[in-house]
DNA sequence: GAGCACTGC
């Protein structure tokens, strides 16, 4: 009973997933007919993964670990949850987990799947992100939720009981809770072995998962006492994808910057219409790119023969790197003909800029979206034909002996490589122009030597096969741990140093942050939580967020860029309770949470600036925030307010919800709510409280306003988005 | 004079 459409009539929309997930028809959306469940029902049957049904079954109910290894678009994420239900796995009261790292996904999942079983969302089928629970105790069986939710209920279920199989999807990108997630499962394992884990992922290399999972000591291949095999059972299941033609450069150029444009520009003019997809690392290759090919493309509609010229030089150059065009010629120019439409894509970018990007490519034109990671997981664009990889990515890093984390320009994986070509292949079959560049001198100073190998890398095929990396370092062994340890602390994991990772952290790491917390007072002499301090730090739900504007740390009125951490937070709320400003620190702890709070429409850099010296204080970029949320109430919560004062007011809104979130829980702390009015002196003195391991001091014959750390001396500038950015500081600091 | 991408009771 396929439902077909009929030329003539209006064509059904088809949805698709950033999975590729399953295909239906919105036209007849979680229908009672019958109908259109028949016509979803044939749809799952459709893709790659109903082939394994009997398969990962049987798997699951004889094997305590699964791996199941399915390119995009397989399916698995969608139906493997439904299977389990269908095979019983959520009978008695018990209920199937899907876990991801994002929140989108789960939420997008969770109603895709809802719609196929014909249940009302929330219900059978339910999903839990912060701030959003989304499902009924007595009647969800199969749950979704992000991982770090799944990490937060281990504190008030530390055996996850209620789960019969938990199912972590995208293990692949190696989060930091994803592998603290996959470490605490396999300990839950040996305590309740009738739970069954299924590892899902991309790209991962399922063997190293797979000897993770294995127990410490064989059991041999004959079983536990439940039947099933210690032993983790390894699934592979093919994607949905189009194929993707995958062209290197001959040799290296010196610029990937210019070499990824000359590239766009190449594309345009030799291949057959389709969007065009270029990877680059952050806002300022973008901007700059994006600067580069509109000029080229308004001097061909000017269509000035010098402009041409130019034009043709930069694309004879770029046809000159790629073997496949060699044989070509260039005969004419049709950019005139067919304009580029360039649009950037970073997370930086207000929303209404990134909403340009889905918007449909008009007949005729041809989009080229330049973007940032975030189009390599997070988000994904229809349309897709060509992918242009500079072959770099901006990656977090973190220095132990100086805890300091950096962000480095720096190559990436294989399995990053092919993820970035596998978005050309997702409407027909795609092409991928993997980049090339020369390391930039300054980046690879920058650089930890074991990325760098022996010699210049350039993306050639060569690079790729001999060079490249398999996979990313995980996030684990690149950040600051203290989140990390006062989490499993709070599982009661005493023996931190003796935890089997998937990925272990470096020694140096781990002991910084031990003793970072035990500095805080968090930890005792036996590294054990204190009572009560220690567990009502671990309770206060924080997250570490990026050092950029007012993320960065001060002693109180120096304000040197370092990152917070969320024990630092915590420790500062609970100093506020004897000094009686709560109200003011929960504030500055809720806006610390978020990214920014300010918002540069239009890209008017020195309009923001202006704007924030109308909040700012002397005191610093904390008591700047007070400030500026004061001024947010007094508009009663208005969007036209902050958009005068170059405000972000999605960000306000968040302000306010983790606000209300940290007041619950303080309260339920013992925390008394109360004001300081306008003594400032108590709200410094608690931010101190929490954050003195960042003390630093003015170097006293600086010119250039270099401070260093108390505590090792380190050089520190004050980051130039805080208010005290070039402001003279004189006395206490 | 500067901000890869995510995320939590």
């Amino acid at each position: 009973m396929a439902q077909f459409w009929k030329p003539g009539t209006e064509r059904p929309r088809i949805l698709d997933d950033e999975e590729g997930g399953v295909l239906f028809y919105s036209a007849s959306p979680s229908s009672s007919s019958g109908f259109g469940y028949a016509s979803i029902e044939k749809q799952r049957q459709r893709l790659p993964v109903y082939k394994y049904r009997t398969a990962i079954l049987y798997l699951v109910e004889t094997h305590a670990t699964t791996i199941i290894v399915g390119e995009t678009g397989s399916g698995k994420t969608t139906q493997i949850p439904q299977y389990l239900k269908e095979a019983g796995w959520a009978d008695g009261g018990r209920v199937i987990a899907c876990t991801q790292p994002r929140r989108l996904a789960v939420q997008t999942v969770a109603s895709r799947v809802a719609e196929e079983m014909d249940v009302k969302l929330g219900e059978e089928v339910g999903y839990t992100i912060r701030f959003e629970d989304n499902t009924n105790s007595s009647l969800t069986r199969i749950k979704f939720l992000t991982d770090g939710v799944l990490l937060r209920e281990m504190m008030n279920d530390p055996l996850l009981s209620k789960y019969s199989v938990i199912m972590v999807d995208e293990a692949h990108e190696r989060s930091l809770s994803t592998d603290i997630l996959l470490g605490l499962l396999k300990k839950i394992q040996r305590r309740r072995p009738e739970l069954r884990l299924i590892i899902a992922s991309a790209t991962i290399e399922a063997k190293s998962m797979a000897s993770f999972f294995q127990p410490r000591r064989r059991r041999g291949l004959e079983g536990d006492e439940h039947g099933s095999s210690t032993e983790p059972a390894i699934l592979s299941v093919e994607g949905r994808g189009y194929n993707v033609q995958i062209f290197y450069v001959e040799e290296a150029v010196p610029d990937y910057l210019r070499a990824a444009v000359t590239t766009v520009l190449s594309i345009h003019e030799q291949d057959s219409m389709g969007d065009i997809l270029v990877f680059l690392t952050g806002q300022d290759d973008i901007d700059a790119a994006v600067q580069l090919l509109t000029e080229e493309a308004q001097n061909s509609k000017k269509c000035s023969s010098d402009a041409l010229q130019t034009s043709k030089a930069t694309i004879k150059g770029a046809l000159d790197f790629y073997m496949p065009f060699q044989e070509k010629s260039v005969c004419s120019l049709r950019l005139a003909e067919h304009r580029l439409i360039v649009l950037p894509l970073y997370s930086g970018l207000s929303r209404a800029d990134q909403d340009l990007v889905f918007l449909p490519t008009p007949r005729g034109k041809r989009k080229v979206v330049i973007s940032t990671n975030i189009a390599e997981t997070s988000l994904t664009l229809e349309g897709i034909v060509y992918v242009v990889d500079s072959g770099f990515s901006k990656q977090r890093f973190y220095n132990p002996i100086t805890d300091i984390e950096n962000l480095v320009v720096a190559p990436i994986s294989k399995a990053s490589a092919r993820q970035r070509a596998g978005r050309a292949g997702r409407v027909r079959p795609g092409r991928c122009y993997s980049c090339t560049y020369i390391l930039n001198v300054l980046h690879m100073l920058q650089l930890p030597v074991s990325l760098i190998g022996g010699r210049n890398r350039l993306y050639t095929e060569e690079y790729y096969v001999n060079d490249m990396s398999a996979e990313g370092i995980p996030e684990i062994q690149r950040s600051n741990l203290v989140s990390c340890v006062i989490q499993l602390k709070a599982l009661g994991i005493d023996n931190i140093l003796g935890f089997d990772w998937p990925a272990s952290p470096s020694p140096e790491a781990m002991i910084r942050a031990l003793e970072i917390l035990y500095s805080l007072g968090v930890l005792d002499d036996d590294a054990k939580l204190t009572s009560p301090a220690g567990f009502q730090v671990a309770e206060i739900p924080l997250i570490t967020v990026d050092s950029s504007d007012g993320h960065s740390m001060y002693d109180v009125s120096c304000h040197a860029r370092c990152d917070n951490t969320d024990p630092m937070i915590s420790k500062m709320i609970l100093a506020s309770n004897q000094l009686g400003c709560s109200e003011e620190i929960i504030t500055i702890a809720a806006i610390l949470s978020i990214q920014s709070i300010w918002d540069s429409v239009g890209g008017s850099q020195k309009k923001l600036d202006e704007a924030k010296m109308r909040f700012a204080a002397a005191e610093g970029d904390h008591v700047t925030f007070l400030n500026v949320y004061k001024g947010f109430l007094q508009s009663n919560k208005s969007s036209k307010w902050c958009h005068k004062n170059f405000v972000n007011y999605h960000a306000m809104k968040k302000v306010v919800e983790i606000r209300e979130q940290l007041r619950r829980v303080a309260q339920q702390l013992g925390i008394v709510l109360k004001s300081c009015e306008s003594d400032m002196q108590v709200v410094r003195k608690a931010v101190t409280t929490g954050f003195f391991a960042y003390a630093c001091h003015l170097e006293a014959y600086s010119h250039n306003g270099m401070y260093k750390t108390l505590r090792s001396s380190q050089e520190v500038y004050i980051h130039p988005s805080s208010v005290l950015f070039r402001k003279i500081m004189k006395g206490e600091c």
